[in-house]
DNA sequence: ATAGGGTTAG
């Protein structure tokens, strides 16, 4: 009952495209689950299909609308639509949230912001946190800092520092570690990473724990900026002498500004780490892999990738992308197949560039069988709006043109790569 | 529960 009227918002919004709701139809039946809801969230290029996957979702699981399933569902429709520049929906969306009981729940409201920011719609998201008073929603800092990370992502940056030091007084509340998370990482994209560092003591000063995220958004804001000297001394200064204690993310940003170098600087790295107990995930290792292909050593990178699983990490889309695309570089172009095969088993289907270098490479090389089932599996797996390219592709090559008129509009992740 | 770290080659 709770989300009947976002939920009847929804399918109004759905029954706008005919085809959209006649699919629909065939291919929801009944009630999701918060896996199966997240899946099918991913794998949805229609904004009308998102909107109707979140309404079976909301409706079947209304006990409990404000958990993070249901916001990571939410925000995951609004980027959805937001891709396809439908601001208007976005809107229509959203404020139909603000008629029902839950909206006097910091959080359910809270969740709006952070919607409107995610879609880069900061007015709206300002507009919400005004409208608190009259609504009777509670304001803390949980709210407050939704609104700094709607600038945040809706690249207002200048204006975090200003919001920072008018509203807690405003209203009464208290910046906190993530308030202070957000206000740093707005200084660092300003490209003022002194001001952040200043801001980083006041916490201390203040007596807000300071934990690595934000020990880390300082790091990378220094080498961002080339200074890595200051960064290195900034990681001597605040792990050696001030006791913060890295984790994975910090030694990553590390890693990431030397993988461009020799491997023994990467594998050095890697080790500390490792003695330091913190254990390498999926993004250290791809830096080993990618700092193994910038140096040719092929067979070293595929043992990485292929030692993955055994390090208790998973293969993620960069790790098919950048060994399939060295793979190519060094005309190893089946291996690259084989591995382009693994990625789509398991979801992670490289960009559109990387497949048409892997396309092209296997076609000059006379792998016609290779090429054959490579155009098969992407037929089914592509975003429609990207088969269009994909079947030019496969003209170009001299193979079997697809029919893909009916296929011309949306937007989608892979193709922005 | 809200803040950080991957989009690396062409």
């Amino acid at each position: 009952m709770s989300s009947s009227i976002a939920l009847r918002h929804a399918r109004h919004l759905c029954t706008t495209t005919a085809a959209a709701a006649t699919a629909t139809a065939a291919k929801l039946s009944g009630p999701l689950s918060i896996s199966q809801t997240k899946s099918k969230l991913r794998h949805e290029y229609d904004p009308d299909m998102a909107l109707q996957i979140y309404s079976s979702f909301t409706s079947s699981n209304n006990h409990s609308s404000s958990t993070s399933s249901v916001r990571y569902a939410q925000e995951f429709t609004v980027r959805r639509l937001a891709k396809s520049h439908r601001f208007s929906d976005i809107e229509s969306f959203l404020e139909s949230h603000k008629t029902l009981p839950q909206i006097t729940e910091e959080a359910f409201l809270a969740s709006l912001i952070r919607s409107y920011g995610v879609a880069g719609m900061f007015e709206n998201a300002l507009k919400t946190f005004d409208e608190m008073t009259d609504l009777g929603t509670p304001r803390s800092s949980l709210s407050f800092n939704a609104l700094l990370t709607a600038c945040v992502h809706s690249k207002l940056f200048d204006r975090v520092p200003s919001y920072f030091n008018e509203i807690p007084a405003k209203y009464g509340l208290s910046p906190d570690k993530f308030s202070y998370g957000i206000l740093i990482k707005a200084y660092c994209e300003m490209g003022s990473p002194e001001m952040a560092i200043e801001k980083l003591n006041e916490m201390e000063e203040k007596g807000i724990e300071v934990t690595p995220v934000t020990f880390t958004t300082i790091l990378h804001g220094l080498y961002k900026k080339g200074r890595n000297e200051e960064a290195e001394s900034f990681w001597d200064e605040r792990v050696t002498k001030k006791g913060c204690i890295p984790d994975v993310g910090a030694y990553n940003v590390r890693l990431m500004h030397i993988h461009g170098g020799e491997v023994e600087g990467v594998k050095k790295l890697i080790d500390e780490m490792s003695n330091a107990g913190i254990k390498p995930d999926a993004i250290s290792y791809n830096y080993l892999m990618t700092s193994y292909c910038k140096n040719g050593m092929m067979d070293e990178a595929k043992k990485v990738y292929d030692e993955l699983g055994s390090k208790g990490c998973n293969p993620n889309t960069t790790t098919f992308r950048t060994l399939v695309f060295y793979l190519c570089e060094q005309g190893r172009h089946v291996t690259g197949y084989k591995v382009f095969k693994e990625s789509v088993k398991l979801h992670k289907i490289p960009d559109f560039n990387t497949l048409k270098y892997l396309a092209e490479g296997l076609a000059k090389n006379g792998h016609k069988n290779e090429v054959k089932a490579m155009i098969r599996t992407m037929n089914k797996k592509f975003p429609p709006n990207m088969l269009k390219a994909w079947g030019k592709l496969v003209e170009d090559l001299g193979l079997a043109p697809i029919d893909t008129n009916e296929f011309d509009s949306g937007e989608s992740e892979m193709a922005s790569t």
